[in-house]
Parts: C-alpha cells; sequence; structure tokens
RNA sequence: CGGGGUGUAGCUCAGCCUGGUAGAGCACUGUCUUCGGGAGGCAGGGGUCGUAGGUUCAAAUCCUGUCACCCCGACCA
C-alpha cells in the first residue's frame, strides 16, 4: 500500500475524552472514529489489524472442527420469549419494531437462533457432536459504554455453539475449545491466562474467562504463586486463615458517636482494622423465617456478593436491606449493626470465626462492643465462605498464596447444559429412537476488545508495538526525499515491487512529508519493521533498518534488504 | 437512574466570573525557504459559540428549559 493513496489520520494531539491507552492509540493511530456513544467506525488501518485477529480465529476454530455460520443480527422476539430471556433481559437488550408491530431484538448473542436452527436441522444423534461459529457484531445496550472499542455497545465477537447427546461429549468438545482458545490467543501474541469463573444464573459445570493481563482491566484475577491456579475472585475460594487466639479482653459497650464507617471507627479508636467487622444486611430467602439476614465479614474485606447469593439463607438475585428496613428491624442504624443481640438470623465468613476481642457494632446508635469473643459473649452462628480473596490469602488449589492483578476479558467458554435446548425443545433420537435433549456449550470472544486489549499490553510512549500477527502493516518503506530523488524514487519503488511480491504486507510511506513526521507516524501506527530508503543511504550501497523496538537503526546492503525481511517475518 | 463536569474552527483549548466587533496553537489551502526525528516565513479559508427560549439598548458571557458527550457510583454477567 502506498501511504500517499491511504487514509493515515494519524492525530497529534490525544483526544480528551479518552481515558485508557488503547483508545487514545487507536484514535491517535488513525484506527478508528466515533460515531457516538458506544459505536466506532473501524478506519482502513484499524480494519486490517481486526481483520487479522477475524483470520486467526478462524483458522483455529475450523482446526478445531467448528463449522462456521452467519446468523441475523435482528431476532424475532418470539425465540427470545419461549427462552424467558425477553423478560430476563433488561434494558441492555436492544428491542424494535417492524412495521408490522412485531417485536424484534438487536442481538447481544445467539443461542436462542442457533438453538431454533439446530432443532429444525439435527434429527439424530449420529449428527452430533456438531460446534458452529460465527463472527459477527453484536449490540449491547451498555449503561455506560467507556474506554473504546474495550467496553463499546456495538462490537465483533466470535460465538460458537455446541451441541452434544450427553455430558463427555460437551466436555471433550469444551476442552477442544479451550485449547483453541490457548492456540489463539498465543498465536495473537498476547500474555494471557484461562482463569475459572463464575458459572453465573445460567449454571452448569465449568466456565473458563480467558484474560488478558493489564492494569487497565476491568476484572481482579486471583493466581497462585505456587501452581497454575488462576481464578476470577469472584469464584476463588477464601480459605480459613489460621485459628481463633484466646480471649484477653472485657466485654465493654463504648460510645462510638462519630463512627459510622469502619474507616472512622478505626482511625477515632485507634483499633487494628482486622479487629473489626462489618454487618451487612440484605433480605433472606424462603428458607429462613426471618425477612433479612445479617452477613458479617472482617472490616478490611469485602462482601462476595456471589457467594452470598449463592447461600440458601440469602435470597437470590441479592438485595441489600433499606435504611428504612434496618431501623424498622434494628432501631438503629447501618452504622452501629453487630452480630451480638442480633433480632434476625447471621451468617459469618470464616475470618470473623477466628476473631478475638474484636470489635462489633452494638445494633444500638452510636455505640459498639469492644473486646467481643465468640463462645464467652455469644455462639459461634453459622459460618461461610462470604468474602472476595485478597492479596497475600491461601491459594484454594492447596498451596502458596494469591496475588492479583487486573485482567480484561478477551474470551469465555462456558457450558451450557440444557437451558436453552430443553426451554426451546432442542431434542434428537438417541440410539434407542427416543428423543434426549442436547447438552450444549458455548464459546466466546470479543475480537473488537482483543485488539484494544493488544494495546494495553504492547505499547511505548512513541505509540502501538504491534506484535507480528496483528500488525495492519508488517513493515513500513519510508523513502526520503521520495518525490525529489530519481534514485530514492527507483529503489523504493523496486523494493516495494519486491516485497509485495515476497507476499508481504508493506507500507510504502510516499508521502510528500518531512523524515520526522514520516518517523513518528510509522511508530505510532506501531508498525514492527521499518526500512528507510536514502540517498545518503543508497550511496553506500545501503538501507537503514529499525525495528520498531530497537534503540538504534543498522545499515543493510541493498541487495540483502527483501531477503534480510523475510528473515524478521520468518 | 443518582451525583459531578463539559459543549466556542477538523483537534487541543482560551475568552464567560465583571455583557460591548469571536481568539490561540495544531491541522487545512497557496507560496517561498528548509529537507534524516512531529520545520519557519508570508498570504488565506473555516465557527448561527450544542439547541430553544428569557433578561438587556446589546448575550459565547447572565437566567430557564432541553439535547449530546465525559467522569464517579449504582445497575448488568
Amino acid at each position: 500500500m502506498r501511504a500517499s493513496q491511504y487514509l493515515i489520520a494519524t492525530l497529534k494531539e490525544t483526544p480528551a475524552d479518552a481515558e485508557v491507552v488503547s483508545h487514545q492509540l487507536m484514535l491517535r493511530a488513525g484506527m478508528i472514529r466515533k460515531l457516538a456513544a458506544g459505536l466506532y467506525t473501524w478506519l482502513p488501518l484499524g480494519l486490517r489489524t481486526l481483520r487479522k485477529v477475524e483470520r486467526i480465529v478462524r483458522e483455529e476454530m475450523d482446526a478445531a472442527g467448528a463449522q462456521e455460520v452467519l446468523m441475523p443480527a435482528i431476532q424475532p422476539a418470539e425465540l427470545w420469549q419461549e427462552s424467558g430471556r425477553w423478560e430476563q433481559y433488561g434494558p441492555e437488550l436492544l428491542r424494535l419494531s417492524d412495521r408490522h408491530n412485531r417485536e424484534f431484538c438487536v442481538g447481544p448473542t445467539h443461542e436462542e437462533v442457533i438453538t431454533d436452527l439446530i432443532r429444525r436441522e439435527l434429527r439424530s444423534y449420529k449428527q452430533l457432536p456438531a460446534n458452529f461459529y460465527q463472527i459477527q457484531t453484536k449490540f449491547r445496550d451498555e449503561i455506560r459504554p467507556r474506554f473504546g472499542v474495550m467496553r463499546s455497545r456495538e462490537f465483533i465477537m466470535k460465538d460458537a455453539y455446541s451441541f452434544h447427546t450427553d455430558r463427555d461429549s460437551l466436555q471433550e468438545t469444551y476442552d477442544r475449545m479451550y485449547q483453541a482458545y490457548c492456540n489463539i490467543f498465543t498465536r495473537l501474541g498476547l500474555d494471557f491466562r484461562p482463569v475459572l469463573a463464575d458459572t453465573g444464573s445460567i449454571g452448569g459445570s465449568s466456565s473458563h474467562e480467558f484474560h488478558v493481563l493489564a492494569s487497565s482491566g476491568e476484572d481482579d484475577i486471583a493466581f497462585s504463586d505456587s501452581s497454575d491456579y488462576a481464578a476470577n475472585v469472584e469464584m476463588a475460594e477464601a480459605l480459613p486463615l489460621g485459628s481463633r487466639g484466646a480471649a484477653t479482653e472485657e466485654l465493654r459497650l463504648v460510645d462510638t458517636p462519630n463512627a459510622k464507617t469502619i474507616a472512622q471507627l478505626v482511625e477515632q479508636f485507634n483499633l487494628p482494622i482486622e479487629k473489626t467487622v462489618k454487618t451487612l444486611v440484605v433480605a433472606a430467602s424462603d428458607e429462613c423465617e426471618a425477612e433479612l439476614i445479617a452477613l458479617v465479614v472482617r472490616g478490611d474485606h469485602e462482601l462476595n456478593e456471589i457467594k452470598a447469593e449463592k447461600l440458601p439463607q440469602v435470597a437470590a438475585p441479592l438485595r441489600m436491606a433499606t435504611e428504612e428496613e434496618i431501623r424498622r428491624v434494628f432501631g438503629a442504624g447501618p452504622g452501629s449493626l453487630g452480630p451480638l443481640n442480633l433480632p434476625i438470623p447471621c451468617i459469618i465468613d470464616r475470618s470473623v470465626e477466628t476473631l478475638s476481642d474484636f470489635v462489633v457494632g452494638a445494633n444500638i446508635e452510636d455505640k459498639h462492643y469492644f473486646g467481643l469473643n465468640w463462645e464467652r459473649d455469644l455462639p459461634v452462628p453459622a459460618v461461610a465462605d462470604l468474602r472476595n480473596v485478597v492479596e497475600g490469602d491461601p491459594s484454594p488449589c492447596g498451596g502458596g498464596t494469591l496475588s492479583i492483578k487486573r485482567g480484561i476479558e478477551v474470551g469465555h467458554v462456558f457450558q451450557l447444559g440444557s437451558k436453552y435446548s430443553n426451554a426451546m425443545s432442542a431434542t434428537v433420537l438417541d440410539e434407542n429412537g427416543k428423543a434426549v435433549i442436547m447438552e450444549m456449550g458455548c464459546y466466546g470472544i470479543g475480537v473488537t476488545r482483543v485488539v484494544a486489549a493488544a494495546i494495553e499490553q504492547n505499547y511505548d510512549d512513541k505509540g502501538i508495538i504491534w506484535p507480528a500477527a496483528l500488525a495492519p502493516f508488517s513493515v513500513a518503506l519510508v523513502p526520503l526525499n521520495y518525490d525529489k530523488s530519481e534514485a530514492v524514487q527507483a529503489k523504493a519503488d523496486e523494493l516495494y515491487a519486491a516485497l509485495k511480491a515476497a507476499g508481504i504486507d508493506v507500507l510504502m510511506d510516499d508521502r510528500k512529508e518531512r523524515p520526522g513526521v514520516k518517523f513518528a507516524d510509522i511508530e505510532l501506527i506501531g508498525i514492527p519493521h521499518r526500512l528507510v530508503v536514502s540517498d545518503r543511504g543508497l550511496g553506500n550501497g545501503v538501507l537503514e533498518y529499525k525495528g520498531r523496538c530497537d534503540a538504534e537503526s543498522r545499515d543493510i546492503a541493498v541487495d540483502d534488504a527483501v531477503e534480510f525481511l523475510k528473515q524478521q517475518l520468518a
């Protein structure tokens, strides 16, 4: 490609509303432009990278035995009503009506459509297992789209759905997809980890998210320092910590008029925060006799809402009690609650069970109990794992301790089971001629997000540093004085033709710009290899080569250039 | 949805408090000089100041409504 005939829409200044590096650099490098909140146009340069991701995904999906299809972006409401998601899905589902007033939605995902297709097309267990995928535009009406293409409303996703007669077959395909995903992200040159994930409301036995590690990520991932264990913090089990110490303090009621939060309490009374507890009140389930139930975690810990929601005594979905509810039941406000003299049932976190001489709200306005001890002052209530793990916790894998890093979720593999096939009666006949509900798996990759994630992981102060597989162009051929020097022009044209003939993606910067401008643009865009053609070099029979990350350039004999680049790209 | 902020040239922003002829840098057009790290000079083009209304002799500036965008939170899995 000749830069003079190509839209190089680079920006010197960083647009004001771009927060994260990938967003800033994608705008500055001229990869994308915003149309409206969460909607982006891909410019030629950005699209080249996007297509490279798609191609790798396609190759690996095909290699793993999946078949490509393309489903409509617009889907009829009936299918969603059949699965029950028309009601379940909130405003994130963009709904619309056609001229006949029939209801549709813009697909945020395609379980319904594929299940409908498969139940019509597949009759026999002999046709299974089968795995279908597509690369297609989705729409989720995010409340707050942000970070450019990282969390946009419209985005491109590779979604695959597999069908099986039994769980073993599902597990087999799941494992194959897991491996395919590892292959894909490895080929893309990303530092990624598969992590155990929550299966959410859908249930199912197994789920892994694939995260690209980057400090700007929106998810916290817990890693063991002694094994491969990695899990979304939502999922990681918080093991009990040590054992309870002996009581040494008297129980006493203390006035704490200005301590409404743990932070204030700790500061005003100079307490160690791990000797305090937070008492949170949530709606109880039908299994509970009371309407509300108290959940107690250590002052320095956070309640894990997913773990809490899974407890039989707790109402799902989790709902925090309102201040009025709390005052009605306790006669005290949320800042003064505690497990002693509690009018409702109570569940404490494992780490709370091991406390001694600790501080709790007294359930009396502006008062706390100091020096509380289990057994002596009150019986130990129900104990459960209620909190998010924190840095330094013991790893649930049995050895080592956890560290926590930020990740960007770029892929998710999921065993759906029979949720959709059951709701939509997707069956095949088995060996006995009996209709059986198919088991399903689903496997997604955020294609557009991968592009942003790759940048989050690979950039410097000059711009993007593309992994080889993602670079929009592999080589930048930069002739200096192209318009003036016949020698430069002739040699550059010759090299350009030769590189193209060798199948190399080359961008020749034949623009009438000063060298500094060209160099800056090439670096911003992140092209991995740069070859400069100049009168000065040609006089010595050399070209000047510089890799994107090299500190210095080096001279290459003119005649060796094409071969040299082939080697660099191999 | 709650809280905060911003809308002035393609981009980054000043001007608004204290009303009085709409600005700068970058980008763009022409031209001259320069020519290996985002050049300099000269000459240009480009803005109903988001939008609607109000106050006023006079509104980018003050007031009210409205729309859009951004940030924080909640929501969502």
